[in-house]
DNA sequence: ATGAAAGCGCTAACAT
DNA sequence: ATGTTAGCGCTTTCAT
């Protein structure tokens, strides 16, 4: 821990040239003389300067960086990482993530104070589950499970779709009838997405929808608490649920549990994601996969295609689902 | 994406006051009168104005943002990651994590140079897997997993000696002699104390250690391929093999399957980590597991400690690890 | 209570 | 080929 950085101003007092001179051999540009530069080279190798990300995106556009804008780091988010850290590598840009850690997941527009706060930082930014409808900064943006359909948006999502239909149909080729869904963020439309497919499929296997089979779980497990208690409780029982996500769906087998139900004998609960964390808890859950790294991948490889030609259009990609049939999920003991 | 990013120039033209009082308003400054300061708010609330961390922090010395620089973004460091924002919730904090996506880990100092580059960005920063002896920045750092026992510098690691006396014991007990070690990179303190912890458990058993029977794996699944194919070549074969983690103990799986070798029943492996992969590897694999989400959140409390009270001295976190049985170790088929 | 001006570390015209 | 100079968006004395 030193008192202060080596800077731009140290390295040329040390090679007795200008700040502008060591500036330009950092940055390979032309004009400076093969013995000058080497000197300035070694000079900075032997003070070991680096130079500072902040100054220099102060001052020019590029830094060759791209940021991951992100309200939390919890499972869904880390596989994206992990996808997007692999596409990264090789390209030669730095990543970097932001994230305020939860702290302003309920503030309507966190997605837009994280982007404007390292925007200058970056050459072009991935938001991941934003909440609000536009975001408005001054470098190519793409959206992960973007909030609405927006065609002058680049964006990445899975197929939410179908992957409810599968998992709702799951549930009822099992046999079950009375199925209750634990929905996710209304703001969501990827939460919209899956409710939409609960009731298609209920609607095509001729089942009524009850809208008291229907609580917000929100995503979370603390706010999926009260919810999925509240569906257990309900007479007559729902033999099966199925939550939004899978971090819902965990707690959901959680309180059925301390509810004294076995799942699956007693309840037969599917989730939707399929991080890594849906295969170890007990019983390993019956879930429908996203492919979040790929989805990390994709998202990097669209936002540096609109980096280098900043006249590429927007484009929506839209990654398929599918069921991962575990231990959670059986037939319904007794018929209704 | 707009032409350009509101400013605080932007902000004070609409607002009708200088800059400098806008500053103040945002910082809460005293010295600005009821209603400026609440018209200076509505303006900016209107104009959605933010302001650019970037030039906050090249100007002033707090920034509220704690930095963590990691190689890239795996599976180990994703679960620091968890941990970490977790501890950060609630303290006002912003989270940025810089990787250069694992693009210099062969670098000598990468961690510098990544330190460096987000230096005035942050209060301070938490780096994991250092490779190099010293850090040289501005501010508060503490160092996950680091290289040497160093007392200058806080840190929080694994009792990787222990955990690594177990896990060779372990494979000790079923009844296995001939065991071989896939080491991790030799310039990494936790790769030499695995391998100590390896050594010292056969010494205790009565085996007597064999360097033929030990190679480095490096790590990393493609670094470790070779490595555990000489290893599966030898003859007499090794019963079971100790690999220094769980990515090249699952490389190892890989390998073996490909030699046509059973796992568990021609070839016990123990990895070490126990990061989720571990667990859906098929078949999932014994290994030891390390504390990673706790790891995280213990070096942010350190940081923000030393942060908040700089007079605050280094401290050595170890953390207890702790063997987890799956299916992949068992008694050898044959005794030697 | 408010504003003018200097400067954080760097880059980019523009001189020389 | 090199240096001088003017900012990037912000904070912070220091005047007023």
């Amino acid at each position: 821990m030193a008192d202060r950085q080596v800077t731009i101003a140290d390295v040329a007092a040390a090679a007795g040239v200008s700040v502008a001179t060591v500036s330009k051999v950092i940055n390979d540009r032309y004009g400076v003389a093969e013995d000058t530069s080497a000197h300035v080279r070694a000079i900075i190798e032997q003070l070991g300067y680096t130079s500072s990300l902040v100054a220099q995106s102060l001052r020019s556009r590029r830094s060759n960086v791209i940021a991951i804008v992100v309200s939390d780091i919890e499972p869904f988010n880390a596989e994206l990482l992990k996808g997007a850290a692999r596409a990264i590598r090789g390209t030669g840009y730095d990543l970097v993530v932001f994230s305020d850690c939860g702290q302003r997941k309920d503030h309507p527009r966190w997605e837009q104070r994280s982007l404007a706060r390292v925007n200058a930082l970056t050459d072009g930014a991935i938001i991941v589950t934003p909440s609000s409808v536009d975001v408005n900064v001054s470098t190519p943006v793409v959206a992960i499970d973007h909030n609405v359909r927006s065609p002058t948006m680049s964006t990445v999502d899975s197929d939410n779709l179908n992957g409810a239909i599968t998992a709702t149909a799951h549930l009822v080729n099992l046999g079950h009838r009375r199925i209750g869904f634990l929905a996710g963020r209304p703001d969501l439309e990827s939460a919209r997405l899956r409710e939409q497919g609960y009731r298609h499929a209920l609607q095509s296997a001729g089942i009524r929808f009850d809208p008291d089979l229907v609580r917000v779980g929100g995503y979370q497990p603390d706010t999926a608490t009260e919810a999925a208690r509240e569906l257990l409780q309900r007479t007559p029982r729902p033999t099966a649920i199925f939550a939004a996500n899978d971090a819902t769906a965990i707690e959901t087998i959680a309180v059925a549990r301390s509810l004294g139900l076995d799942v699956p004998d007693d309840l037969s609960v599917v989730g939707f994601d399929n991080v890594p964390e849906s295969a170890l808890c007990e019983p390993p859950l019956t879930t429908v996969e996203q492919a979040m790294q790929q989805m990390g991948s994709e998202a990097v490889g669209l936002l540096l295609g609109m980096i280098e030609d900043p006249s590429t259009g927007p484009r929506q990609v839209i990654l398929r689902t599918r069921l991962v049939e575990r231990s959670s999920t059986r037939a319904p003991a007794e018929t209704t």
